[in-house]
DNA sequence: CATGAGCGG
């Protein structure tokens, strides 16, 4: 048989419980506590109520100094540190002075849409750097076809090329004088695709990497951006890129752009079917790019 | 009407 002994169950309290003391259910019955001050002197006086062990209601005054305000925020750390003696070029300085140092250096702000003189100057000494070269190595040599002064890489005529043209293949000369002058070293990073033995891409494949299914889109109304325009656009198939020339001097829509396909024959569609669409109010005119000069 | 910015090295 079993027994449940109530009177021997250990004393569980509930959490709410644990500090509480006899008499205070009743502290609804006191008046509020009042606080006065803290004065200027940082004097603060709180006067509460509470019942005492014989159940007899009792006033509490209490006065304290509250900290002044300089050091109302401080931590006590930081209290504490105020006490270090001084050092260094501190030594000889009053309390709070010189402590902050005031930075006389000029530092100009480049802001990166500032056409500026100043950014002109720059882009054309670099540019005559590049071609002229410095103590007499030419700098500018492209890395695909190891032309010098011509072009950078990015601009080979090659570039787009699944294989350079027959001077620049098995002609390690030419690349190793393009490694000298650029300092790389030999085993640089030869494509696969250019690679002894690749595969040739054939030339009809029309997924090969092209900037220039490029489209031009003129008409655009004013507020036309970017992503206005690949919205119209991307249902023709993968869009590489937008763009929407902006006037850097006010910021508005010149109300032309460019729309790059991955593929040529969406480009085509493209043309077919947005030339001459009316796009906010206005007759979009959608045709080939010429390619970009410069 | 009209054809891009910026990035290397």
């Amino acid at each position: 048989m079993y027994v449940v002994d109530e009177s021997a169950k250990p004393t569980k309290m509930r959490w709410g419980e644990l500090d509480e003391e006899d008499g205070e259910a009743l502290d609804f019955l006191l008046p509020p506590k009042q606080v006065i001050g803290p004065d200027e002197n940082g004097i603060k006086k709180e006067t509460g109520y509470k019942f005492n062990d014989d159940g007899n209601k009792v006033k509490i005054t209490t006065t304290t100094r509250v900290r002044k305000l300089a050091n109302a925020r401080l931590s006590k750390r930081a209290v504490e540190r105020r006490n270090w003696s001084k050092f260094g070029d501190a030594i000889n300085e009053d309390v709070g002075s010189r402590l902050t140092m005031v930075s006389t250096e000029e530092i100009l702000l480049e802001r990166p849409r500032d056409h500026g003189a100043k950014a002109e100057e720059t882009k054309i000494a670099g540019d005559n750097l590049a071609q002229l070269g410095i103590g007499g190595a030419v700098l500018m040599v492209c890395r695909t076809c190891g032309k010098k002064g011509d072009h950078w890489t990015s601009r080979c005529p090659f570039k787009d090329l699944a294989q350079p043209p027959e001077t620049f293949i098995d002609k390690p000369a030419s690349t190793e004088t393009a490694m000298a002058a650029s300092g790389a070293t030999k085993g640089a990073y030869v494509p696969p695709s250019m690679r002894e033995g690749a595969e040739r891409i054939g030339g009809s494949d029309m997924r090969r990497r092209n900037d220039e299914n490029s489209v031009r889109v003129t008409n655009l109304s004013e507020d036309t951006r970017e992503p206005d325009l690949l919205e119209l656009f991307r249902t023709f198939g993968s869009v590489s890129r937008v763009y929407v020339a902006i006037d850097q001097k006010s910021g508005v829509s010149r109300g032309f752009g460019f729309v790059n396909f991955v593929n040529k024959e969406d480009a085509e569609r493209a043309i077919n079917k947005l030339n001459g669409y009316g796009y906010d109010n206005l007759i979009l005119r959608v045709e080939w790019a010429t390619p970009r000069s410069n």
